[in-house]
DNA sequence: AATCATCTTGGTAACGTTGTCATGCAATTG
DNA sequence: CAATTGCATGACAACGTTACCAAGATGATT
């Protein structure tokens, strides 16, 4: 008789050992076929002659044990192949392994790549990330913070440095390490690790001037929906008028930044004003679709347009010019708060910059 | 005479030999001003004139609560700004809202997508990603499971279909739903979702072969990490075999894949392969760096070099030629396994086909 | 009027660990 | 040699919550 009937894999009935256990528990209703329930540390115990504790103890490698009996526990830990229970565990001591780690976004390349970073950091000290995503929206951060929290994790990691008030005195309740990544332009709540948004946007209006664009015009999507991008976005602007050289006009899509958007917002911009020699895109993905759109147009980079992006990312460094921009170390602040986190206890709050580069490419 | 209670743990009048203490704490030397500490079940519960239980309900959106009572519980806890301790509640209720994730890396565009898929759906229950990163070793693998499932986890997501078998063995021990995801060539652990790389592979061969390309290359990187891409690309060599137009060479690169990396191996496998008319890639960044490259040494695409990749990224979609190649549905992926896993409980184990479709581009 | 089901609340005992003592024993010391 | 130290182990009571059972209150049913 057949349990399953969904599967399209026919070679199910093979390597199924949860079907055993139904079909035991058809037998009687209260005789239960103990499926092999997790060993706790009582059964270790039990099996090695020894206390509990002591088992905890040599689970926990901590200092003091006898070679008899830490031999003893394991061999027994390894038949009834127990792994320690952390719930049990992080409740009792009030400490976890566990991280907090509050992204707005997982679509976005910048974002995988900080959390690549956290991960390589974290996992190289028995740590694990437990991820929250906030859309870009705040209350949503709120609500997302507060589920973490309710985990006792032993250090928070937040995007930017505008959350609402209250996540700061949430996670004051707890009294862990925080590290706001990306933003460096503010007060943080604990440490923070990122570059200077305004710098780079000051850099790089310096930049395309030096370069001899006077004509320049920006492009954004997703209704510029990180505050920062707005912020980096009006410094640029300022910077630009200081130099004599306002921007000519902007055009913030509504739809999250992609190639594709990046192409058809040039097009939109370049018919709105003939006259721009050049473009910022807030990010590189839209960099590109501008610089995509020229080639297909004919219009001649860097010459008749100056393309230049931000981030930095792999592909505009094999596109058939070189992509100009700002180069963020995406990866290196993953890396750098994790270590932040870690250290914080013994060193307090910190503030590091870690700076951009300009990249001086062939499309600009 | 009052107290000063700076700790909102103290119990109420009854039987408290906690007040005791820390009313003799008050007139020890070292009274020490803690910041409020977290608020408990007790803590709200005295506040409110009610049972802790009732609390714990009321928290739970337990049926059978009368407005009243669900009304001093909330007033109460928002005094305190009480948050639940989900350690506490999943150590004894024996279920938690996270859900352990393993991705073999976090670098690939490809795995950013199904967590973001993922993540996307998980959340809308209230759920929570614990993420693991096996970096393609299958010992670390174990590793990360064994960790992540001390956790106690309602659910796992793995990559791939080939585990040690350990780990089937350690997901048993607590009957918690599993899905893998990408493959679905293979008799999994418990649900799957994905495509069939057997069928894509042979797609794309059928595909190029009807395109009327007779001297096929192919360039993969990483050492072919993912055990996937290497059966992908024997699958392709023995369709391609079988149509009667057998693969002329190919070049697997020990760097991870990029668009650089694409870019190079691309000019050694045309360098030792003149006569090659097309390339089929492991992915698409290796894709564009391949037909950046063809860009930029002037050779005509797709007359004189073809250019096939997988996943049908964004941006290839928006460069001037659009990328053929096959395209996977990734985000739907992270999507159909947190689906699957929340439904797994009544549903059993299921094998989930998102078929993936062939993109007749520009550049074949 | 007695019985029974239903709704609402509470009391108690876990869940599986670890912190904090306490204890026994060997090794050191003046 | 008594006194002191250090090491190795154990007993017990938490950590903050929820499962389980019990019980009073209410209303419906016979």
């Amino acid at each position: 008789m057949q349990l399953t009937t969904l599967s399209i894999n026919n070679d199910s009935v093979v390597n199924c050992p949860r079907m055993i256990y139904n079909l035991s528990m058809t037998n009687g209703s209260n005789l239960r076929f103990h499926k092999p329930a997790r060993a706790t540390l009582k059964d270790v115990a039990n099996l090695a002659g020894v206390s509990e504790i002591s088992v905890s103890r040599v689970m926990r490698d901590a200092p003091n044990i006898s070679a008899s009996l830490r031999e003893k526990v394991m061999t027994a830990a390894n038949a009834l192949s127990y792994t320690p229970n952390r719930l049990a565990g992080a409740l009792k001591s009030q400490t976890s392994n566990q991280v907090a780690v509050v992204l707005p976004s997982m679509s976005n390349i910048v974002f995988s790549s900080v959390l690549d970073g956290i991960e390589s950091v974290l996992s190289k000290h028995g740590l694990h990330a437990v991820l929250g995503v906030s859309e870009y929206d705040s209350q949503r951060e709120l609500e997302v913070v507060r589920e973490l929290l309710a985990w006792s994790p032993m250090g928070i990691i937040l995007t930017g440095l505008h959350q609402d008030p209250a996540v700061a005195g949430m996670i004051g309740q707890l009294d862990i390490p925080v590290v706001q990544i990306m933003d460096i332009d503010g007060s943080p709540i604990g440490s923070a690790v990122g570059i200077s948004q305004n710098e780079a946007a000051s850099a790089a209006a310096d930049y395309l001037y030096a370069k001899g664009y006077r004509n320049i015009g920006y492009v954004g999507a997703w209704r510029e929906k990180p505050d920062r991008s707005r912020a980096r976005r009006l410094t640029f602007e300022k910077r630009l008028a200081a130099l004599g050289s306002p921007l000519i006009g902007s055009y913030i899509s509504d739809d999250r930044s992609s190639a594709s958007v990046g192409s058809s917002a040039t097009a939109k911009l370049i018919e709105m004003h003939p006259e721009l020699d050049c473009i910022f895109y807030a990010n590189d993905d839209l960099a590109l679709g501008g610089l995509f759109y020229a080639m297909r147009s004919g219009i001649d980079v860097p010459t008749e347009l100056g393309v230049m992006g931000f981030n930095g990312i792999d592909i505009g460094k094999a596109t058939p010019l070189l992509l100009s921009g700002v180069e963020t170390p995406r990866y290196e602040m993953g890396q750098e708060a994790a270590r932040l986190l870690l250290s914080s206890k013994f060193e307090g709050p910190q503030v590091k910059d870690l700076s951009f580069k300009i990249i001086d490419g062939e499309t600009t």
